[in-house]
DNA sequence: CCTTGACATGACATCGGTGTCATGACATCA
DNA sequence: TGATGTCATGACACCGATGTCATGTCAAGG
């Protein structure tokens, strides 16, 4: 590959003219700078980002680390990446900052990210986001302080600062919606209880039926998830047979999320009940493929994780900047997302 | 940050006395070797990869492009995210090959891509993976021809290596099943016409009926999309009420994706049809997080992205190594998945 | 006892750019 | 007319690692 000083040669001037060609500092006669250029372009030359980096103080590279891309590969959860729609809103932002974007890949196995992060500390990259697949405590990423790192869609111990989706409202903005269209017997089938999205939002659920002061009823609180399990078909419908057995059953059932709401179709209408008409159904995430799509279109909450990774690159920037007194921990709301799964009930 | 100077003074030793430690080669004295070990640990030592780089002949690094992570951006397909499997298999590969991964997307803009590539350039990759996020062809992308390219999920005119998905013998293989299970009126709803996959896959649902001496009834196709409109709820439900009207309707109604399907799902039942009792249905992609999750789950193909993905790579670590004798074309298979959706005929 | 070779280590050049400083040719101004 | 400033360009050192070659020590072999 050529070098500067191959193009130097073949234009008759020294690499330092060369330099300042492709980098328009210090002043070029116009007619060298046509050699020059041309030069470059006959011998294809590309500069090497290696000898650069070694004099600037700045790489212009952040680091990404996730499971995202991957996740998949663990059979509980064999379904979306939607996930990665954080990468999406990390990448875009720090484009426009004028920061180019590595990501490496965790292939589902923890114990790889040591490693990854070092890569790109080699690399010297001016910042660090985690991104987790979903919004979970993670063990703090072993980093030197000095470099900035976020967190998105998780959080550690060790309090570094963590971009994580605001479940607890998310639910309770539905609920809220909810209880507005006139729904007071309000069912949730929750994910796997140990999540911190299913604390997180049932407490929302709770806080949205208190605010109304409607009595909250334990028998429209199920599981749609067992511990360890992948998802477990005959625990839905158990589920919901239970709840449509009740004296007084559910007008709404709100699921953990857009996938099991779309199973909960199947199995209502094989109850014979028609969405909306008999029973109004809910879900959680805004898995478009699934909400837009579903037959009537789902209402459920949005994880605005687009945003999510906007704000979590914004605040790695600011850092990178030198800015400390930021948040630890930033909150992003999902807003509810209303479609015709949800009938409004006539008081 | 430390540099290999800082450790050496720190130790007592020469540079080169550390670089032997960091790199395994040339023979240290055991009791050296901590010294040196222990004064890269107090300093927080890492190496810098672009020094390192100035001597190395091989960067270790491959660049993918992408549309893959923003193409949602795209109004017209605001859905899923499964051509990312391609960069799963790729990861995979390259992981397992010791080279690392830089991503770059093109944030929806095609003309980003030169941009992009340049980088990687500069960062002296050893080779190029394009990835497009549908079967299409693209232009050219303008590259060196000493940086070996392999496009993934699309081609060019160029001749340009590239790894394809089999749409043809993806959909022959659907209909051969569907065949084998005894239907003989097997209806498709087509995804846009003017796509690659649209036009393989109308020929292999031709192939089946040829070979298994069924005469084509034209009026059992329909478009399920409008050319330049995104998906339309309209054009599928008369679609499908076209199909259900005809003198003979089809048992089985294969769809162009499993969206679509998904949204037939709905649409049959709200005709009364369940399914697969009264009438079949089949989808394409095997968008798993629709498909398994679907009630009954869907019958579908897969679209075999990951292993594109492997593929892919494992022909530019290929070519990477010089081998120059690689197909121009690589077809990927998908299997036909078969799951509840589809009722076996009795004869 | 001297030669030979393995071991352990260091001096130095080099990779490809860029920052600093120097130089020569003109133009401008007092 | 000489002093000063600007333009255009080049020489040289330097960034941080590593390849090459040289050097010194010590043990084994003749």
């Amino acid at each position: 590959m050529a070098t500067i000083y191959d193009v130097a040669k073949q234009a008759g001037v020294s690499p330092k003219t060369v330099s300042r060609v492709l980098n328009g500092d210090g002043p070029v006669n116009a007619e060298t700078r046509q050699v020059v250029e041309a030069a470059m372009a006959e011998l294809g030359y590309v500069r090497s980002n290696a000898a650069r980096m070694m004099r600037a103080t700045r790489s212009g590279l952040v680091g990404l680390v996730t499971g995202a891309i991957s996740t998949s590969i663990d059979p509980t959860r064999p379904t979306g990446l939607p996930d990665l729609f954080i990468v999406q809103g990390v990448q875009a932002v720090l484009a426009k900052a004028g920061k180019t974007l590595m990501i490496a890949d965790t292939a589902g196995r923890q114990d790889s990210v040591p490693g990854l992060m070092r890569t790109f500390l080699e690399h010297r990259v001016e910042g660090l986001i985690y991104v987790a697949d979903h919004h979970k405590e993670i063990a703090s990423p072993g980093v030197p302080s000095q470099v900035p790192l976020v967190l998105a869609n998780c959080f550690d111990a060790a309090g570094t600062p963590a971009i994580i989706p605001d479940d607890r409202a998310g639910q309770q903005g539905l609920t809220e919606s909810l209880i507005a269209a006139g729904h007071r017997r309000i069912a949730y089938v929750t994910l796997m209880g140990e999540m911190v999205a299913t604390r997180l939002r049932l407490q929302g659920y709770h806080d949205a039926l208190a605010g109304a002061g409607i009595a909250a009823d334990p028998a429209l609180v199920a599981a749609g998830y067992r511990e360890g399990y992948a998802q477990d078909g005959a625990l839905v419908e158990n589920a919901i047979d239970a709840l449509l057995a009740l004296d007084r059953p559910p007008t709404v059932i709100c699921f953990g999320n857009d996938e099991m709401a779309m199973r909960g179709y199947g199995i209502l209408r094989s109850r014979g009940l028609a969405i909306p008409d008999d029973i109004s159904v809910a879900g959680y995430d805004d898995y478009r493929a699934i909400a837009e799509t579903l037959f009537p279109p789902l209402t459920t909450v949005e994880l605005a994780y687009r945003q999510l990774g906007e704000v979590a690159a914004a605040q790695l920037l600011a850092r990178i900047e030198g800015q400390s007194d930021l948040p630890q921990q930033t909150l992003v709301p999902g807003p509810v997302r209303w479609r015709q799964s949800v009938r409004r009930l006539t008081a």
